[in-house]
DNA sequence: TTGAGAGTTTGAGACGATTCAAAAGAATCT
DNA sequence: AGATTCTTTTGAATCGTCTCAAACTCTCAA
């Protein structure tokens, strides 16, 4: 409607443009009386700045695009989350897409975010060969990896999920359990690769003591963590595995809830561990032990390189940051099997 | 860096930009030998058309701003979810904004979309009044209302809340509880004030006969559900109360691991009924009960109603759909306490 | 040969803010 | 008063794209 401009408000304030450009900009070097004039012209027009046209004036935005593989997935938001803390401390803005595991969806939110002229992006990709992101990177949008170790030629940051895997398994392990079952997805997806890798090289340094069984879902979900539950609760007690890693938190809920439904006690009939420690996996009736990934701080530091790329994209360097998983114990594996 | 623009394309296929331009918005009226020629050259020089200019230019915009509560609540990423379907459709975009019910970010936020000229703006208020909401719309940015019913002078989608605590109450009074308690929290929310008044009126319906707890929380959050949970798991038996309504689902889980926690089995010792139904809710070890909200359509309804007033700004008459909320039975409140 | 008409292409303004060299004004000093 | 310096203000140019009236090319008919 009545979406005013800088002139109109230069007309009212009988100054020029420039001024009111300075007012905005560098209100100091403007003398106290013109300047409470504009003020008072720019409230009472209601005059707000088109960011737009300053946008392309200046050339540099105030907005950061963030592509995420699941905003369904609680630990995706909490990475936005702390993506955002960042963001807001440096008057920008995060723009939160979702590619939902579809390398067509994030092609086009990508090209829309260059159309946009974003500052850069922050991305968990689809798929661990990516031309599409390093053309984009090449014609000038600064690109980050989230959640994925990039190639040297980009900046990332990541968590060792390898290590996340032997951990937990570790962990069973030295809770006496022989025979374990890894609750996974398509090993196509970088993540799901690594954990399993983790616990294979666990399992291999007990010598040959204990089994593993792998399942592979179509995707990291509840239902499907759930179905892979049913499977597992309708085995004979003796075939039967005693203990569940799930590739993340969701599965994890879905197959514990699997056990509940089944009358299985957990963890004394059946232990689990999840990964990504997402808040629900802390409120889940029974309280899921997991593998914690630090969510905020893999936002945080990802727009922390990305802005110092921004700032100095002479000198700037890239990084690869990668972070350590770390066990968090709940009662969902507190039972030591061989007491 | 080398980002190109139009003329650079012009030259290099040696037409006007004007020409150029038809290309990219009305490729019809080229002929087809130039319009290879254009496209050859966009493909080697990397073109990406500036959508910021074309912004400027054409004045109208192709993202939609969305500002809910809070996030972490998978029940506003589904109706995010929505809305960004109708949005991928007329291939715009949507940018998520948390309030995380503060209202100074809220209207940061507010501000930063408004600058930014947005096609319209998809809000969850924090408060019930908004001035400011106000002059925005009169200033001329659409705005709808998303789980929030308008005083009429904006559009608006909504839910009966009012409704919804009704048929909560309502069924838990069928299965004959007597003593219920509302685990809501702070009633400047207006959600919370007319589910509260929902089961209000569906106790009082019982002519007596049944007791309505109350306890209020400072935010609708797992912890705070856990944290009620606690103090009704440590009443005596015979004063705790035989079924909890939680405001919404996040709560309903904490306080059901409450219950876990303490022994108490849910739904024999204690019902519960949550609201929302996010996916969470079915996952939950003991299956929540939920008042289902729609909530995708929710979000869908919005942006519907937004683009409908973009189209027409004329003709547009601002209209509030409310929705009917589902009861949805699940193990959580599966039991009779009659027989 | 000329004119009409259809099909293409052109290029000069916008759009709204920022920038910066230069002009104007005010203050200080000789 | 004139010269010098410092502080304010001005306004034209610019960012990259779209639009639209005008110009240009053909073809065909008169």
């Amino acid at each position: 409607m009545a979406t005013r401009n800088i002139k109109e408000v230069a007309q009212l304030a009988r100054v020029s443009v420039g001024t009111v450009s300075n007012v905005l900009n560098r209100p100091e070097i403007v003398s106290p009386a013109t300047r409470e004039r504009v003020f008072e012209a720019i409230k009472k027009l209601g005059f707000v700045r088109n960011e737009v046209a300053r946008h392309l004036r200046v050339g540099r935005s105030r907005t950061v695009g963030l592509v995420v593989l699941d905003v369904s997935n609680p630990f995706f938001v909490d990475v936005a989350q702390g993506a955002e803390s960042v963001a807001d401390d440096h008057d920008s803005m995060v723009v939160l897409c979702n590619s939902a595991g579809d390398p067509g969806r994030e092609r086009r939110h990508l090209d829309q975010l260059e159309q946009q002229r974003v500052m850069g992006i922050l991305i968990t990709p689809v798929e661990m060969e990516s031309p599409w992101l390093e053309e984009l990177a090449a014609r000038g949008t600064p690109v980050v990896l989230v959640d994925s170790p990039a190639t040297g030629l980009q900046c990332s940051v990541a968590v060792d999920d390898r290590l996340g895997g032997q951990i937990a398994g570790a962990h069973l392990i030295e809770r006496g359990h022989r025979r374990i079952m890894f609750v996974g997805g398509p090993t196509s997806i970088r993540q799901v690769a690594d954990r399993h890798a983790g616990i294979s090289s666990a399992v291999a340094a007990a010598d040959g003591a204990v089994e593993l069984l792998t399942s592979t879902a179509p995707t990291l979900t509840v239902a499907e963590g759930r179905a892979v539950g049913e499977r597992v609760a309708a085995l004979p007690a003796d075939e039967r595995p005693t203990a569940a890693f799930c590739a993340n938190d969701m599965m994890a809920l879905g197959f514990l809830q699997a056990m509940a439904t089944h009358g299985l006690r957990v963890p004394e009939d059946l232990a689990i561990i999840g990964y990504d420690d997402i808040d629900f996996a802390a409120a889940a009736a029974v309280p899921l032990s997991s593998i914690r990934q630090p969510r905020e701080l893999l936002g945080r530091t990802a727009i922390d390189l990305l802005l110092e790329e921004v700032a100095d994209p002479e000198q700037h360097r890239h990084r690869q940051v990668i972070f350590q998983p770390d066990l968090v114990i709940r009662e969902s594996s507190a039972f030591d099997r061989r007491s």
